[in-house]
DNA sequence: AATAAAAATGAGATTCTTTCGCATATGAGA
DNA sequence: TCTCATATGCGAAAGAATCTCATTTTTATT
């Protein structure tokens, strides 16, 4: 049910915020830009402003409803943070995306940064190549 | 010597080319964006325009001399691709950049990519932090 | 249900970074 | 030195994301 995540949050009920937490729920694509929601939303009849798509994203960014990344060349993508942290293969031919997590690599970040004296905040691991089905 | 590593890579010598990599060279920062680069040469006396020095990093990258990297909320940075590969720290405070190359995770990506179909091109990999300074 | 105050929205303007187009200037080879 | 392909500088343009502000929608309160 959406309407507690975004009280929750401590975001007011609104319908723009609720269509957007819909559509990203019901979609088959995991990873959208702001403007892909877009337009999702105004195919399906729903009038919301660009202003407001990315306005609303950053908010359940904040608020940690969802997580943005940045794929090379692109719009930043957003994703639904259900299912904790992962890292992205990312096909420089079709654009297809595979999610993945490595408790090896994890924690070779936390040593290195450890190593250098850093207190880690967050970090982007992408890796770029042809998919399967583009080889 | 500046002069023949352009014209190794395909690229005529002119006066900005080698401004530029001679500033790349003589730096004390190793990452900087088109705009700083800009404003160094400005500040050298050397007049060259913006449009030239996103164009001839451009080439620069294409060539192999430098390398682009796109850290979180700011513009594109690049740096003389001597040294071989690795990946960066990067003080969310200061900006202060630390640059690392860890074996584990580097065997770790190839393994990741190859169970999953892919065909590696590139990665990038950012851990975001603070600094011994800024903590 | 009606009202008021606070917060959110939509549309367009605006910013910021990067690229483009084209007239002029420059470099490499003859 | 001459010629021509190429590179440069400038301003215009594009693309993404944010901002402004008048209007609308929520939520809280009668
Ligand atoms: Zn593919
Ligand atoms: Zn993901
Ligand atoms: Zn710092
Ligand atoms: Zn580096």
């Amino acid at each position: 049910m959406e309407t507690a995540d975004l009280k929750k949050a401590g975001l007011k009920v609104t319908l723009p915020r609720m269509k957007i937490l819909e559509l990203l729920e019901a979609s088959t694509l995991r990873h959208q830009s702001a403007e892909d929601i877009y337009k999702a939303l105004l195919a399906a009849g729903e009038e919301i402003g660009l202003a407001t798509v990315y306005r609303v994203l950053t908010q359940f960014e904040a608020a940690g409803l969802v997580n943005r990344h940045h794929f090379e060349g692109g719009q930043a993508v957003f994703e639904l943070s259900q299912g904790g942290h992962h890292d992205h293969l990312v096909c420089v031919s079709c654009g297809k995306v595979v999610e993945f997590m490595d408790d090896v690599i994890e924690e070779r970040q936390n040593q290195i940064a450890e190593e250098n004296g850093f207190e880690i905040t967050e970090h982007s691991m992408i890796l770029y190549g042809r998919c399967p089905d583009c080889r």
